[in-house]
Parts: C-alpha cells; sequence; structure tokens
DNA sequence: GAAGTTATGACAGTCGCTGACAAATGACAA
DNA sequence: TTGTCATTTGTCAGCGACTGTCATAACTTC
C-alpha cells in the first residue's frame, strides 16, 4: 500500500492530485539521482511534470520537502501506535513495538514504494541538506512521542525521563539508519532487519556502558 | 576568554578581521532579537556594520551561521580533550569529563561573551531555523567524537558500539538544552549546571529503562 | 617606499520561495 | 444539460539568500 490516501478516491479532483503529488515525488528523485539534488532546479522538476511553479510549492514546503514529505507517513505510525500501546507495558516494550509496526509498514510497500526508499536512501548519503531534514523529522517525532511517553508514565512537566527514553531510543533508531548508509545497505527489508538488530544490541550494551559511570 | 583567537593578535589585519566578525556577530543576534530572525534581511545586518553584502559571505556561510557559529568553538573543546583522555578510562567516563571541560570554557567566559550566550539561547527559542541548525551541529559533532571513541574503544568499523554511545551521550546533553529553553533557563551557568545534573540522572536512569527490553 | 599578497566593494545574476489575482476545472443541484 | 459554487491552477511580479567575477583598496614584507 503505497499509501492509503490515493486508494480512497474521493472523486476525480482528489485523484488527480494525488497523482500530481507522486509525480512530483518521483520526477524530482530521479533528477536528484541524475544531475544531484543543488544542482536540479524547480524550474527542471515542474517543466517535466507539467504544471507550474506556483503549484509544486502549494503541494511541498520546500525542495528538500519533496524528497522526504512521504516518510511522515511512517513517523506518524510509529506515533499512533504508540499512544495505542497498553499503560502497563514497559515504556522500552512499547516503544519496540511501535517500531516494529512503522517498520513493517515499509516492508509492506508495493514495488513501487520500495523504488521510492530505494531511490531516496542512495540519495541521502552525499546531500547534506536533505540529511539534516531528515533529521529535522526525528526531532520532531521525538518530541511528539516524548509527550506521549510523559503521559504514559504518568510523569510531571520537570521530570526528563520520558524524554530521555525516547530521545535515546530514536537516536538508536538514526544510528542504525546511518549505519546503513555508511554500508550502502538500501533495500528496505535488509534495512529494517538492521535497524531491529541494532535496537536489540543498544539494549544489550547500552545499560552497561551508561552504568560505568 | 571569548576567544582565544583574536587574543593572539596576529597584525592588524587579523585584528581588523575579527573585530568585523563579531561586529556581524553581535549586531545580527540583537537584530534577530529585536525584529525576528526570519523577518532580518542581510542587508540591514551588513548596512548596520557598514561592510558590503558580499563580505558577509566571505566571514560567514550563510544567515544561519552568523548566529551559530560561535559555538563551534565548544564542540571543538569536546572533541580534543575526549582525544586526549587516557584510553583506560571507561568510555562514559572520558565523555563526561570531556563535557565538564567544555561547559568549563562556557563558565569562565568574559562578560560580552556570556552576552551572546544568553541573546543566542532566547533566539533558538521559536526560531525553528536556529533550532535545526543547532542539531545540525549536533549532529557534526557526534560524527567526530564517534570516530575518536572507536579508536579509543579499539572497535573495527563494523561495530556500532561507539557510535551508540556516543550519540546517546550527546543526546542527552542536547535534552538538556532543550528543557532548559522550555523552562526558560538562559543563564549560562545555570544551563551548564543542568546539563551536568541530566547527565547524573541519565546514568542513573537509562540503563534500568533500557534493559527492562 | 615599492612589490606582492589579501581583503573588500560593486555589479550582475541565479534560485528558492511568496502574495495577489484571474482563469480554469471539478462538484453539486436544479 | 446547465448554472452556481468551491477549489485548484497559472501568471506575474517581487523579495531575499547566495555566488561568481573583477577591479580597487588595504595591509604586509622587503
Amino acid at each position: 500500500m503505497s499509501g492509503e490516501f490515493e486508494e480512497r478516491a474521493g472523486g476525480l479532483r482528489e485523484r488527480k492530485k494525488q497523482r500530481t503529488r507522486w509525480a512530483l515525488i518521483d520526477t524530482a528523485l530521479d533528477l536528484f539521482l541524475a544531475k544531484g539534488y543543488e544542482a536540479t532546479t524547480i524550474d527542471e522538476i515542474v517543466a517535466a511534470v507539467d504544471v507550474s511553479q506556483r503549484t509544486f510549492f502549494r503541494y511541498f514546503a520546500g525542495k528538500e520537502d519533496v524528497a522526504l514529505s512521504f516518510l511522515a507517513e511512517y513517523d506518524q505510525i510509529l506515533i499512533t501506535v504508540l499512544a495505542e500501546r497498553p499503560p502497563a507495558e514497559p515504556p522500552i516494550v512499547a516503544l519496540r513495538a511501535a517500531l516494529h509496526v512503522s517498520l513493517g509498514a515499509v516492508q509492506d510497500s508495493d514495488e513501487e514504494h520500495t523504488a521510492r526508499f530505494r531511490k531516496l536512501r542512495r540519495l541521502i548519503d552525499g546531500t547534506p541538506p536533505l540529511a539534516a531534514g531528515q533529521l529535522r523529522r526525528f526531532f520532531e517525532t521525538e518530541q511528539k512521542l516524548a509527550t506521549i511517553m510523559a503521559r504514559r508514565m504518568g510523569a510531571g512537566l520537570a521530570d526528563m525521563r520520558p524524554y530521555l527514553l525516547v530521545a535515546s531510543f530514536l537516536t538508536v533508531v538514526r544510528v542504525a539508519f546511518d549505519g546503513c548508509a555508511r554500508d550502502e545497505v538500501i533495500d528496505p527489508a535488509a534495512v529494517v532487519l538492521r535497524v531491529e538488530e541494532l535496537v536489540a544490541l543498544a539494549i544489550e550494551t547500552l545499560p552497561g556502558a551508561w552504568s560505568a559511570g
């Protein structure tokens, strides 16, 4: 399911919008890969899709956004699932479960969507603005997850422990993605595997590494 | 010592350069605080300092950089000190020691520099581009520290544990800064205290939080 | 004080991005 | 089908960040 959005055909208008949206995304990704991110202009993208530049900026917040926006879906899954986890569950277990569902959605993507993941992954390495953008997305998700976690843990506003836990958890996930980039692991299934492996490694080694202080 | 750079007067030329540099930084910070970051144009900054726009971009990589660049000094301290710590020391102890030195440099700043910290701190909250920029700086420092840590720990390239430790450590520091921002703690001394407190809290609680998985 | 190096200014241009208004297009009811 | 309405799109004009180029000015060195 490359997106539960264009499936629910809300009408011709909505369908058309989704079509341009994905056309812009795919064209942008291809151009970015072919000529480089910075060397590609918005004008080239919109010319290829045959829409006006103004329309581009009605769909996306900026050049960076056209490449990264479709990842937001998975952040949302993470947030939603964590919020619905049983409150009695240990925090780290709940986080891991939410991550598992989110990564599962990545793995269940159709061919088209998998191709986008691959392209984006190859693209982000060696494109600092995109790497920075992804970093920002992680941070935004962290804020939302931390709020949910604080409620789960019944923590007061001054209690930093939920923030600490969520932030360090997402950091592990991010490090896993970075590692995949470094080792040129681009297949979504392989990436997913590696993320969960690193979370397991973190659970195994982090307590010891931190408690030596 | 607001910077070990302008102290070592390398000649008239060098002194003049440092003077314009700080003039640009201070003017920018003041304007950003007065009118807002986005509402302030580079033209306004350079007009106030009476240099050309072109000169501005010879000193700084961009609008964001003029506000954040002077923090780089402290990242550098962190890196240098970690590299010089005795290899036998437990990793977390070495990180903590390096952090202590870096934060010590912040506390030992002169009045002028302390004022800059305050301004920047007030500025970053509610200015997403600057917050994102700081996030990026953290990430860059993380990469460098991780490399040093990998060498310290005698870890191979595939071993992610040094990355994991450094990244989670810097995340704790970052969360501490965020907490200061949220609670409007702007005094450098208070910020420093809070960061070290949160690191202590993390050492106390993170192992337990992570090992429950 | 002359020669050489380096910083600065002026100018022109590209590109990302936005506001405003008019034209086109799909939605819906008569 | 047709007319009305809401929404989307294109056009245009403009701002501001940022860069390359080249001449000029400033410091440095001998």
